[in-house]
DNA sequence: ACTATCGTGGCAGAGTCTGCCAAAACAGGC
DNA sequence: GCCTGTTTTGGCAGACTCTGCCACGATAGT
Protein backbone atom coordinates (compact mmCIF):
# COMPACT_ATOMS: atom_id res chain seq x y z
CA UNK A 1 0.00 0.00 0.00
CA UNK A 2 2.95 2.49 0.00
CA UNK A 3 2.17 5.41 1.00
CA UNK A 4 -1.45 5.32 1.31
CA UNK A 5 -1.20 5.50 4.85
CA UNK A 6 0.60 8.82 4.78
CA UNK A 7 -1.41 10.21 2.56
CA UNK A 8 -4.52 9.24 4.32
CA UNK A 9 -3.02 10.62 7.46
CA UNK A 10 -1.90 13.86 6.75
CA UNK A 11 -5.10 14.57 4.80
CA UNK A 12 -6.78 13.65 8.15
CA UNK A 13 -4.17 16.33 10.14
CA UNK A 14 -4.92 18.89 7.60
CA UNK A 15 -8.60 18.77 7.66
CA UNK A 16 -8.41 18.97 11.36
CA UNK A 17 -6.64 22.10 11.47
CA UNK A 18 -8.96 23.73 9.18
CA UNK A 19 -11.57 22.21 11.63
CA UNK A 20 -9.90 23.83 14.56
CA UNK A 21 -9.10 27.26 12.68
CA UNK A 22 -13.09 27.61 11.49
CA UNK A 23 -14.76 26.44 15.02
CA UNK A 24 -12.14 29.27 16.75
CA UNK A 25 -12.82 31.79 14.37
CA UNK A 26 -16.35 31.52 15.05
CA UNK A 27 -16.19 31.04 18.46
CA UNK A 28 -14.75 34.71 18.68
CA UNK A 29 -17.36 36.17 16.23
CA UNK A 30 -20.42 34.36 18.27
CA UNK A 31 -19.11 32.54 21.14
CA UNK A 32 -18.54 29.72 22.26
CA UNK A 33 -22.18 28.63 23.69
CA UNK A 34 -23.64 30.70 20.87
CA UNK A 35 -21.73 28.37 17.98
CA UNK A 36 -23.39 24.93 17.41
CA UNK A 37 -21.30 21.95 15.92
CA UNK A 38 -23.71 21.75 13.42
CA UNK A 39 -22.52 25.58 12.33
CA UNK A 40 -19.05 24.65 12.21
CA UNK A 41 -19.82 21.68 10.26
CA UNK A 42 -21.13 23.94 7.53
CA UNK A 43 -18.46 26.33 7.67
CA UNK A 44 -15.95 23.82 7.36
CA UNK A 45 -17.93 21.90 4.45
CA UNK A 46 -18.53 18.83 6.44
CA UNK A 47 -21.42 16.88 8.05
CA UNK A 48 -22.22 17.47 11.77
CA UNK A 49 -21.67 13.74 11.86
CA UNK A 50 -18.30 14.08 10.18
CA UNK A 51 -17.16 16.75 12.63
CA UNK A 52 -17.53 14.31 15.28
CA UNK A 53 -15.28 11.69 14.05
CA UNK A 54 -12.47 14.22 14.02
CA UNK A 55 -13.13 15.70 17.81
CA UNK A 56 -14.97 13.93 20.48
CA UNK A 57 -16.56 16.65 21.76
CA UNK A 58 -16.74 20.06 20.91
CA UNK A 59 -14.23 21.07 23.64
CA UNK A 60 -11.99 19.26 21.52
CA UNK A 61 -11.87 21.05 18.28
CA UNK A 62 -10.26 23.82 21.10
CA UNK A 63 -8.27 21.85 22.92
CA UNK A 64 -7.27 19.35 21.30
CA UNK A 65 -3.68 20.30 19.68
CA UNK A 66 -2.38 22.62 22.35
CA UNK A 67 1.71 22.54 23.01
CA UNK A 68 1.13 21.84 26.65
CA UNK A 69 0.05 18.37 25.49
CA UNK A 70 2.52 17.90 23.04
CA UNK A 71 5.92 17.95 25.09
CA UNK A 72 6.57 15.47 27.54
CA UNK A 73 6.29 17.49 30.92
CA UNK A 74 7.12 14.46 33.44
CA UNK A 75 10.19 14.10 31.46
CA UNK A 76 11.52 17.24 31.57
CA UNK A 77 10.19 17.61 35.34
CA UNK A 78 12.54 14.49 36.24
CA UNK A 79 15.58 16.35 34.30
CA UNK A 80 15.30 19.43 36.18
CA UNK A 81 14.91 17.17 39.49
CA UNK A 82 18.22 16.29 39.37
CA UNK A 83 19.94 18.94 39.39
CA UNK A 84 17.02 21.31 41.71
CA UNK A 85 14.73 21.14 44.30
CA UNK A 86 11.53 20.46 43.88
CA UNK A 87 9.90 23.43 44.17
CA UNK A 88 12.17 25.06 41.40
CA UNK A 89 12.10 22.12 39.39
CA UNK A 90 8.64 22.75 38.30
CA UNK A 91 9.18 26.36 38.35
CA UNK A 92 12.14 25.57 35.19
CA UNK A 93 9.26 23.29 33.87
CA UNK A 94 6.77 25.50 33.64
CA UNK A 95 8.82 28.08 32.48
CA UNK A 96 9.75 25.95 29.71
CA UNK A 97 5.43 25.71 28.85
CA UNK A 98 5.82 29.44 29.24
CA UNK A 99 8.27 30.35 26.66
CA UNK A 100 6.22 28.01 23.65
CA UNK A 101 3.27 29.85 24.69
CA UNK A 102 5.23 32.86 24.17
CA UNK A 103 6.31 31.73 20.08
CA UNK A 104 2.43 31.59 19.50
CA UNK A 105 1.17 34.78 22.20
CA UNK A 106 -1.95 35.66 19.66
CA UNK A 107 -3.10 32.30 18.44
CA UNK A 108 -3.61 31.84 22.81
CA UNK A 109 -4.72 34.93 23.61
CA UNK A 110 -7.97 34.05 21.07
CA UNK A 111 -7.91 31.24 22.92
CA UNK A 112 -7.61 32.23 25.84
CA UNK A 113 -10.55 35.19 25.10
CA UNK A 114 -13.16 32.66 23.93
CA UNK A 115 -12.41 30.56 27.12
CA UNK A 116 -14.09 33.35 29.11
CA UNK A 117 -17.02 33.18 26.77
CA UNK A 118 -18.44 30.08 29.09
CA UNK A 119 -18.25 28.69 32.21
CA UNK A 120 -18.17 25.21 30.88
CA UNK A 121 -15.17 26.06 28.98
CA UNK A 122 -13.31 27.18 31.77
CA UNK A 123 -14.21 24.22 33.76
CA UNK A 124 -12.59 22.41 30.83
CA UNK A 125 -9.45 24.14 31.03
CA UNK A 126 -9.63 23.10 34.96
CA UNK A 127 -10.09 19.51 34.03
CA UNK A 128 -7.13 19.89 31.42
CA UNK A 129 -4.97 21.07 34.02
CA UNK A 130 -6.18 18.50 36.48
CA UNK A 131 -5.15 15.98 34.41
CA UNK A 132 -1.47 17.67 33.45
CA UNK A 133 -0.61 17.43 37.47
CA UNK A 134 -1.97 13.56 37.91
CA UNK A 135 0.91 13.05 35.12
CA UNK A 136 3.50 15.17 37.18
CA UNK A 137 2.54 13.79 40.79
CA UNK A 138 4.20 10.41 40.30
CA UNK A 139 7.69 12.36 39.54
CA UNK A 140 7.76 14.61 41.83
CA UNK A 141 6.51 11.84 44.58
CA UNK A 142 9.96 10.18 45.15
CA UNK A 143 11.68 13.76 45.56
CA UNK A 144 9.49 15.15 48.37
CA UNK A 145 11.48 14.69 51.70
CA UNK A 146 9.61 13.88 54.84
CA UNK A 147 7.61 10.93 56.26
CA UNK A 148 6.14 9.03 53.61
CA UNK A 149 2.30 9.14 55.23
CA UNK A 150 2.92 12.16 53.99
CA UNK A 151 4.77 12.51 50.78
CA UNK A 152 1.66 11.81 48.61
CA UNK A 153 -0.29 14.55 49.56
CA UNK A 154 2.95 17.08 50.06
CA UNK A 155 3.44 16.67 45.96
CA UNK A 156 0.27 16.89 45.28
CA UNK A 157 0.16 20.06 46.92
CA UNK A 158 3.15 21.38 45.54
CA UNK A 159 2.55 20.42 41.79
CA UNK A 160 -1.18 21.76 42.04
CA UNK A 161 -0.02 24.97 43.41
CA UNK A 162 2.57 25.15 41.09
CA UNK A 163 -0.08 24.73 38.35
CA UNK A 164 -1.85 27.16 39.75
CA UNK A 165 0.87 29.70 39.79
CA UNK A 166 1.09 28.82 35.69
CA UNK A 167 -2.98 29.83 35.72
CA UNK A 168 -2.66 32.85 37.82
CA UNK A 169 0.05 34.01 35.52
CA UNK A 170 -0.83 33.28 32.30
CA UNK A 171 -4.46 35.28 32.91
CA UNK A 172 -2.97 37.92 34.87
CA UNK A 173 -0.91 38.56 31.34
CA UNK A 174 -4.00 37.87 28.82
CA UNK A 175 -5.53 40.53 31.12
CA UNK A 176 -3.07 42.83 31.09
CA UNK A 177 -1.68 42.24 27.69
CA UNK A 178 1.54 44.22 26.43
CA UNK A 179 1.86 45.68 29.82
CA UNK A 180 3.50 43.07 31.63
CA UNK A 181 6.27 39.72 30.31
CA UNK A 182 5.09 36.91 30.75
CA UNK A 183 8.00 35.06 32.19
CA UNK A 184 7.99 37.89 34.78
CA UNK A 185 4.53 37.38 36.05
CA UNK A 186 5.38 34.04 35.98
CA UNK A 187 8.14 34.21 38.25
CA UNK A 188 6.41 36.36 40.54
CA UNK A 189 3.53 34.25 41.05
CA UNK A 190 6.42 31.36 42.01
CA UNK A 191 8.03 33.34 44.15
CA UNK A 192 5.36 34.81 46.73
CA UNK A 193 4.87 30.64 46.98
CA UNK A 194 7.64 30.13 49.53
CA UNK A 195 7.00 33.36 51.12
CA UNK A 196 3.54 32.65 51.97
CA UNK A 197 4.50 33.52 55.57
CA UNK A 198 5.55 37.05 55.41
CA UNK A 199 3.97 37.39 51.64
CA UNK A 200 6.28 40.77 50.93
CA UNK A 201 7.57 41.48 47.98
CA UNK B 1 -51.76 35.93 53.94
CA UNK B 2 -50.33 34.92 57.39
CA UNK B 3 -48.71 32.23 57.36
CA UNK B 4 -49.07 30.99 53.97
CA UNK B 5 -45.82 32.34 52.29
CA UNK B 6 -44.07 30.64 55.22
CA UNK B 7 -46.07 27.68 54.71
CA UNK B 8 -44.97 27.37 50.88
CA UNK B 9 -41.46 27.70 51.08
CA UNK B 10 -41.42 24.88 54.33
CA UNK B 11 -43.25 22.49 51.80
CA UNK B 12 -40.61 23.71 48.67
CA UNK B 13 -37.78 23.32 51.13
CA UNK B 14 -38.83 19.81 51.92
CA UNK B 15 -38.96 18.75 48.39
CA UNK B 16 -35.76 20.31 47.71
CA UNK B 17 -33.86 18.35 50.82
CA UNK B 18 -35.62 14.67 49.16
CA UNK B 19 -34.82 15.23 46.18
CA UNK B 20 -31.23 16.08 47.20
CA UNK B 21 -31.23 12.75 49.12
CA UNK B 22 -32.61 10.52 46.41
CA UNK B 23 -30.36 11.99 43.69
CA UNK B 24 -27.76 11.19 45.66
CA UNK B 25 -28.68 7.37 46.87
CA UNK B 26 -29.14 6.90 43.07
CA UNK B 27 -25.89 8.43 41.90
CA UNK B 28 -24.24 6.19 44.68
CA UNK B 29 -26.04 3.14 43.19
CA UNK B 30 -25.29 3.63 39.40
CA UNK B 31 -22.87 6.84 38.81
CA UNK B 32 -23.70 10.23 37.90
CA UNK B 33 -23.82 9.96 34.18
CA UNK B 34 -25.72 6.79 34.07
CA UNK B 35 -28.96 8.13 36.16
CA UNK B 36 -30.79 10.63 33.94
CA UNK B 37 -32.67 13.35 35.97
CA UNK B 38 -35.93 11.52 34.36
CA UNK B 39 -35.08 8.78 37.19
CA UNK B 40 -34.73 10.96 39.87
CA UNK B 41 -37.89 13.12 38.74
CA UNK B 42 -40.13 9.29 38.96
CA UNK B 43 -37.90 8.26 42.17
CA UNK B 44 -39.35 11.50 44.08
CA UNK B 45 -42.86 10.89 42.31
CA UNK B 46 -42.79 14.61 40.16
CA UNK B 47 -42.38 15.23 36.83
CA UNK B 48 -38.93 15.96 35.14
CA UNK B 49 -40.25 19.45 34.40
CA UNK B 50 -40.74 20.19 38.02
CA UNK B 51 -37.34 19.01 38.90
CA UNK B 52 -36.10 21.69 36.89
CA UNK B 53 -38.23 24.21 38.94
CA UNK B 54 -35.92 23.27 42.05
CA UNK B 55 -33.00 22.93 40.53
CA UNK B 56 -31.63 25.05 37.76
CA UNK B 57 -29.61 21.74 36.37
CA UNK B 58 -28.78 18.19 37.24
CA UNK B 59 -25.63 19.14 38.80
CA UNK B 60 -27.29 21.36 41.76
CA UNK B 61 -28.92 18.80 43.24
CA UNK B 62 -25.50 17.66 44.59
CA UNK B 63 -23.83 21.20 44.98
CA UNK B 64 -26.68 23.47 45.70
CA UNK B 65 -27.12 22.92 49.47
CA UNK B 66 -23.45 22.66 50.67
CA UNK B 67 -21.88 24.04 53.94
CA UNK B 68 -19.07 26.12 52.04
CA UNK B 69 -21.82 28.38 50.44
CA UNK B 70 -23.41 28.39 53.09
CA UNK B 71 -20.92 30.28 55.54
CA UNK B 72 -20.15 33.64 54.57
CA UNK B 73 -16.52 32.90 54.32
CA UNK B 74 -14.84 36.07 52.98
CA UNK B 75 -16.05 37.95 56.01
CA UNK B 76 -14.43 35.09 58.48
CA UNK B 77 -11.00 35.70 56.36
CA UNK B 78 -11.93 39.70 57.13
CA UNK B 79 -11.98 39.24 60.51
CA UNK B 80 -8.40 36.78 60.36
CA UNK B 81 -6.69 39.51 58.30
CA UNK B 82 -6.89 41.95 61.23
CA UNK B 83 -4.96 39.48 63.35
CA UNK B 84 -2.78 37.62 61.29
CA UNK B 85 -0.97 37.82 58.11
CA UNK B 86 -2.76 36.59 54.67
CA UNK B 87 -1.71 32.82 54.60
CA UNK B 88 -2.52 32.25 58.38
CA UNK B 89 -5.75 33.55 58.00
CA UNK B 90 -6.23 31.67 55.21
CA UNK B 91 -5.11 28.44 56.71
CA UNK B 92 -7.51 29.40 59.97
CA UNK B 93 -10.66 30.37 57.48
CA UNK B 94 -10.48 27.32 55.59
CA UNK B 95 -9.37 25.20 58.85
CA UNK B 96 -12.83 26.85 59.95
CA UNK B 97 -14.75 24.95 56.90
CA UNK B 98 -12.86 22.05 57.64
CA UNK B 99 -14.60 21.39 60.89
CA UNK B 100 -17.92 22.41 59.34
CA UNK B 101 -17.84 19.36 57.48
CA UNK B 102 -16.39 17.18 60.10
CA UNK B 103 -20.07 17.30 61.89
CA UNK B 104 -21.25 15.62 58.22
CA UNK B 105 -18.48 13.57 57.31
CA UNK B 106 -20.52 10.98 56.21
CA UNK B 107 -22.76 12.94 53.54
CA UNK B 108 -19.07 14.60 52.57
CA UNK B 109 -17.47 11.22 51.75
CA UNK B 110 -20.68 10.07 49.52
CA UNK B 111 -20.58 13.01 47.96
CA UNK B 112 -16.92 12.59 47.03
CA UNK B 113 -17.34 9.31 46.23
CA UNK B 114 -19.91 10.43 43.50
CA UNK B 115 -17.86 13.21 42.09
CA UNK B 116 -15.35 10.55 41.65
CA UNK B 117 -17.64 8.90 39.15
CA UNK B 118 -17.59 11.42 36.81
CA UNK B 119 -15.09 13.87 34.92
CA UNK B 120 -17.95 16.40 34.21
CA UNK B 121 -18.76 16.54 38.17
CA UNK B 122 -14.98 16.73 38.66
CA UNK B 123 -15.18 19.96 36.27
CA UNK B 124 -17.94 21.49 38.01
CA UNK B 125 -16.56 21.01 41.49
CA UNK B 126 -13.48 22.91 39.89
CA UNK B 127 -15.78 25.30 38.93
CA UNK B 128 -17.33 25.91 42.69
CA UNK B 129 -13.57 26.38 43.52
CA UNK B 130 -12.85 29.13 41.38
CA UNK B 131 -16.46 30.46 42.10
CA UNK B 132 -15.22 30.93 46.08
CA UNK B 133 -12.04 31.86 45.25
CA UNK B 134 -13.25 34.95 42.92
CA UNK B 135 -14.93 36.44 46.45
CA UNK B 136 -11.99 36.26 48.69
CA UNK B 137 -9.60 37.64 46.34
CA UNK B 138 -10.98 40.92 46.91
CA UNK B 139 -10.94 40.79 50.42
CA UNK B 140 -6.92 39.40 50.81
CA UNK B 141 -5.36 42.01 48.19
CA UNK B 142 -5.60 44.73 50.37
CA UNK B 143 -3.59 43.02 52.73
CA UNK B 144 -1.12 41.42 50.60
CA UNK B 145 2.42 43.50 50.21
CA UNK B 146 4.33 44.76 47.72
CA UNK B 147 4.04 46.90 44.98
CA UNK B 148 0.94 47.46 43.29
CA UNK B 149 1.07 46.00 40.14
CA UNK B 150 1.67 42.53 41.26
CA UNK B 151 -0.74 42.69 44.45
CA UNK B 152 -3.70 41.69 42.60
CA UNK B 153 -1.77 38.31 41.27
CA UNK B 154 -0.37 37.63 44.63
CA UNK B 155 -3.48 37.93 45.76
CA UNK B 156 -4.71 35.11 43.55
CA UNK B 157 -1.88 32.82 43.88
CA UNK B 158 -2.24 32.87 47.56
CA UNK B 159 -6.07 32.26 47.23
CA UNK B 160 -5.90 29.77 44.56
CA UNK B 161 -3.27 27.98 46.29
CA UNK B 162 -5.05 28.00 49.71
CA UNK B 163 -8.36 26.62 47.83
CA UNK B 164 -5.98 24.15 46.38
CA UNK B 165 -4.32 23.02 49.44
CA UNK B 166 -8.13 22.25 50.94
CA UNK B 167 -9.30 20.56 48.35
CA UNK B 168 -6.01 18.14 48.09
CA UNK B 169 -6.02 17.62 52.01
CA UNK B 170 -9.83 16.71 51.58
CA UNK B 171 -9.46 14.66 48.85
CA UNK B 172 -6.25 12.78 50.70
CA UNK B 173 -8.29 12.21 53.83
CA UNK B 174 -11.62 11.25 51.73
CA UNK B 175 -9.20 8.55 50.28
CA UNK B 176 -7.71 7.20 53.64
CA UNK B 177 -10.83 7.39 55.73
CA UNK B 178 -9.85 6.70 59.40
CA UNK B 179 -6.52 6.58 58.93
CA UNK B 180 -5.91 10.28 59.16
CA UNK B 181 -7.45 13.29 60.74
CA UNK B 182 -8.85 15.73 58.39
CA UNK B 183 -7.53 18.70 60.28
CA UNK B 184 -3.65 16.99 60.57
CA UNK B 185 -3.83 17.03 56.90
CA UNK B 186 -5.03 20.43 56.38
CA UNK B 187 -2.20 21.60 58.68
CA UNK B 188 0.25 19.27 56.54
CA UNK B 189 -0.88 20.87 53.14
CA UNK B 190 -0.18 24.31 54.71
CA UNK B 191 3.06 23.67 56.39
CA UNK B 192 4.02 22.39 52.79
CA UNK B 193 3.50 25.58 51.19
CA UNK B 194 6.03 28.63 52.76
CA UNK B 195 8.60 25.96 52.65
CA UNK B 196 8.49 25.04 49.06
CA UNK B 197 11.62 25.87 48.82
CA UNK B 198 13.25 23.46 50.66
CA UNK B 199 10.54 20.95 50.85
CA UNK B 200 11.63 19.48 54.03
CA UNK B 201 9.60 17.69 56.66
C1' DA C 1 -67.87 29.10 47.93
C1' DC C 2 -65.12 32.45 44.68
C1' DT C 3 -61.33 34.15 42.67
C1' DA C 4 -56.56 35.32 41.94
C1' DT C 5 -52.22 33.26 42.38
C1' DC C 6 -49.02 29.77 42.36
C1' DG C 7 -47.07 25.20 41.46
C1' DT C 8 -47.30 21.48 38.23
C1' DG C 9 -47.16 18.60 34.09
C1' DG C 10 -46.98 17.83 29.26
C1' DC C 11 -45.34 19.28 24.77
C1' DA C 12 -42.25 20.90 21.49
C1' DG C 13 -37.72 22.27 20.54
C1' DA C 14 -32.55 23.20 20.57
C1' DG C 15 -28.22 21.28 21.38
C1' DT C 16 -24.54 17.52 22.29
C1' DC C 17 -23.18 13.11 21.38
C1' DT C 18 -23.66 7.84 19.92
C1' DG C 19 -24.77 3.64 17.26
C1' DC C 20 -26.02 1.89 12.98
C1' DC C 21 -26.02 1.21 8.07
C1' DA C 22 -25.74 2.42 3.27
C1' DA C 23 -23.34 5.12 -0.15
C1' DA C 24 -19.29 7.35 -1.80
C1' DA C 25 -14.19 7.91 -2.21
C1' DC C 26 -10.13 5.95 -2.13
C1' DA C 27 -5.91 2.83 -2.08
C1' DG C 28 -3.93 -1.05 -4.08
C1' DG C 29 -3.26 -4.85 -7.86
C1' DC C 30 -4.38 -6.45 -12.50
C1' DG D 1 -8.10 1.98 -17.03
C1' DC D 2 -10.82 -1.30 -14.37
C1' DC D 3 -11.79 -4.06 -10.30
C1' DT D 4 -11.76 -4.97 -5.42
C1' DG D 5 -11.38 -4.30 -0.59
C1' DT D 6 -10.96 -0.85 2.80
C1' DT D 7 -11.73 3.65 4.62
C1' DT D 8 -14.35 7.74 5.01
C1' DT D 9 -18.51 9.90 4.89
C1' DG D 10 -23.45 11.16 5.49
C1' DG D 11 -28.01 10.49 7.11
C1' DC D 12 -31.18 8.63 10.46
C1' DA D 13 -32.80 7.50 14.82
C1' DG D 14 -32.14 7.90 19.54
C1' DA D 15 -30.68 9.25 24.52
C1' DC D 16 -29.93 12.97 27.43
C1' DT D 17 -29.90 17.92 29.37
C1' DC D 18 -32.24 21.99 29.52
C1' DT D 19 -35.84 25.91 28.06
C1' DG D 20 -40.12 28.25 26.66
C1' DC D 21 -44.89 27.83 26.47
C1' DC D 22 -49.52 26.95 27.96
C1' DA D 23 -53.29 24.69 30.12
C1' DC D 24 -54.68 22.37 34.27
C1' DG D 25 -55.13 21.81 39.07
C1' DA D 26 -54.19 23.07 43.92
C1' DT D 27 -53.94 26.58 47.21
C1' DA D 28 -54.64 31.02 49.92
C1' DG D 29 -57.24 34.95 51.18
C1' DT D 30 -61.93 37.13 51.01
Amino acid sequence: MGESIGIRERARGALRGELADVALRLFEERGYDETPVDDIASAAGISPRTFYRYFGTKEEVLFGDLPPTSVDLPALLQDHLTRLDPWESLHQTLRHVAENIRTERGRWSRLLRVVNTSDALRAGHLEQQMNLAQSLIPTLAPAVQGPATWRDLRARVLVYTALTCFDTAFSHWAEHEGDIEMLEALDIAFATVPNAGSAQS
